[in-house]
Parts: C-alpha cells; structure tokens; sequence
RNA sequence: GGUUCCUUGGCCGAGUGGUUAGGUACCGGUCUGCAAAACCGUUUACUCCAGUUCGAAUCUGGAAGGAACCU
C-alpha cells in the first residue's frame, strides 16, 4: 500500500527539518505544499528549503515559479497527483510537507471541478468591484447564484468575485458546481500536525523573522519591490518591507509588524487544522521519531 | 516650596451629567481555484477618597502620581 505522509503545522513550528528526517528514514521524496515557497526569487522569506536541506532530500514545488506565474491550490492539485506516481515507483512512501491549508486539503480531499477564468471575465468582474463597489457586485451575484449569495460573506469581495467569475465563465450557478465531496485517492494518506505550546512557538516565529532579516531578506525584498503589486507578493514579510522601502513605516516597527503578521498567520492555520479530525498531532521530538506502522 | 495643567480599557485616543466613540493589540472564528490571500466576532475603562445629584467618567473638595514654568 503506497502512503502519503502529510506533515503540517503552523509556520515556525519546524516542519522542514522533521520532513527530512522522516524521508530520509523512509527513503522518500518531499513535496513542498506551501503556496510561496513555490516562487524561486523569494526563499529567504518564506523559509524555503535551503540547498543543503535540498542535497539531503529531493523536494519537489521548490522555487518553481517566477513571481508573475498564476498559480492555484486546484493547479497544484492537479500537478501532485501526475507527480505522485513517479514518486510511489521509486518508495513505497512520499511526504506532502506544508503549511498552505487550501493546499493540503486539495491534496487529500480534492478540489471541485471549476472552468479556468478568462482574463477578460476576471478583469471586467474586477472593474465593476472597482467602480460600483461591493454592493454592485453582491446585487450582480444574487442574481447570478442566489444560493450561494445566501451563505456568502456579504464584506468578502475576493468571495463575491470568484463566484461571479465562475457564474459567468461556467454559464451555469456556482453553486451548482460545488459538491462538497471528498475524493478518494488511489493511496492511503497519514496526517501528522506538528505543534507547540503557543509561547514556544511565538518564541520561535520570532526568532526566526530576526534570522531571515539577517541572512538578507531586506536585499530579497528589494530585488523584487519592482513587482510588488504581483499577488505572490502579497505576502507577510514582503508587505512590510516594502512599507518599510517606501517610508511610510520604519525600519523597527516593519520588523515587529512581520512578527506579528507571522503569528497571525500561525493562529490561522491553528484555527483551520482544528477542524481536521484526521490529523495526528505531534510535538516536533515525536515527530522526528515517528515511523509509520 | 509656589503657580498652572494633566490622570480614560495592554497601548493610542474622543467624549456629553443618565442612550456603553473609534483605532490598535490580544483572544476567538469563517473558508473547496490568487489562501502567508480575503473577511467576521468577543472581551478589557473611565487613578483613589468624600461630597452635590433621582443619577457622575462627566460638577465640587481632598489625596496620590505626572508635566511645564517660577523662586
């Protein structure tokens, strides 16, 4: 039985060393599940693995993005299950390692079956947002797909948005689209989260935002200030530097701002994985020992 | 030592004698195609004591702490 070993967890919490241990231990390949560490010009603030971890295991959606490239938890699933063959014909085990809730889930459950949105469609929903504001385009969607407009965040523009998108894109209702079902997947998958007590992971994430600033995060960030309006950009760390950059906040107060967005970010995947009964929760020590039965 | 002024929730900050500003932080939550995104919710108060008043954070007196200036 060929087995997907899920390893998650907030950020800072140290996945990276405990999926290396494991794959090395299993003889298996590591699949990166994190949304930003896919994007090749930004590994300092997004903690990617470095060359060295890199050299010990092979990872796979590492820096294989540029920054302009559209990319999607349903592309990424798309990309890991033609992947994961290859994979399971060499182990008997691979690691999806990550922290991109939406990415995971795509994995292990699957994402519903949407058209791709034309650019024409997006940026017209887009403009009309822009110029009628979110009253426009909420009216535009009760019309559209009344039952998803019923169960929709009515502030959430990035919502109202995508669904207009797919009503006019798919022809039909969204919601006649979403199905809510969980595929089945040809190959047993394990979930283990990784967690700490919340001081000791604060400590951590902010240890860490003070490691990343030293080892030339600030040099990355102005490397690609030129393409900050890019959505891949629009990331903690990114954002306040480049706040920072344009002096509109200082160098001090960015610093503790990432820390702080970090920690967020980190409660929010708390609050995401809580929900998945599947998962195994696991302090790191357990983790880097675990082996599966 | 004297004169004047100040004292609101973790922090910033508005305020009228009786209908509990707001921001930010913290905490909690939502989530099926940009998700490190986007969005939502709750809690914490009027420095202390006494008085006036039906009722005071808001008025009066005193105490404590702080600020500026003067000798």
């Amino acid at each position: 039985m060929k087995t997907l070993i899920v390893i998650t967890g907030p950020t800072g919490v140290g996945k990276t060393d405990i999926a290396i241990n494991i794959a090395k231990r299993l003889s298996a390949e590591i699949i990166s599940a994190d949304s930003r560490q896919l994007y090749r010009e930004i590994p300092i603030g997004t903690a990617a693995p470095t060359v060295e971890e890199q050299a010990k295991v092979c990872h796979h959606f590492v820096g294989t993005l540029n920054l302009d490239q559209y990319y999607s938890a349903a592309q990424f699933e798309t990309d890991v299950l033609k992947l994961l063959p290859s994979l399971f014909e060499k182990s008997d085990y691979a690691i999806l390692c990550g922290g991109s809730m939406l990415y995971i889930d795509a994995i292990c459950r699957g994402i519903d079956e949407i058209p791709t949105i034309s650019d024409e469609i997006r940026n017209s929903v887009i403009e009309k947002y822009k110029n009628e504001g979110i009253e426009s385009i909420c009216a535009e969607l009760q019309r559209l797909d009344p039952d998803y407009y019923a169960i929709v965040d009515h502030s959430n523009h990035k919502r109202i948005i995508h669904a207009i998108e797919i009503c006019q894109q798919a022809g039909v209702p969204y919601t006649t689209l979403r199905t809510g079902k969980h595929k089945q997947r040809p190959f047993r998958i394990i979930k283990l989260g990784i967690n700490l007590p919340r001081p000791q992971l604060f400590e951590r994430i902010n240890n860490r935002v003070e490691k990343m600033l030293e080892n030339g995060m600030i040099e990355e960030a102005k490397q690609v200030y030129h393409l900050r309006h890019l959505n891949a950009l629009n990331t903690v760390g990114y954002k306040e530097l480049f706040a920072y950059f344009d002096g509109t906040m200082d160098y001090t107060t960015a610093k503790e701002r990432i820390k702080k967005n970090t920690r967020v970010y980190a409660k929010k995947q708390l609050t995401w994985y809580a929900k998945d009964n599947e998962i195994a929760w696991l302090t790191p020590q357990e983790a880097s020992a675990w082996t599966p039965l």
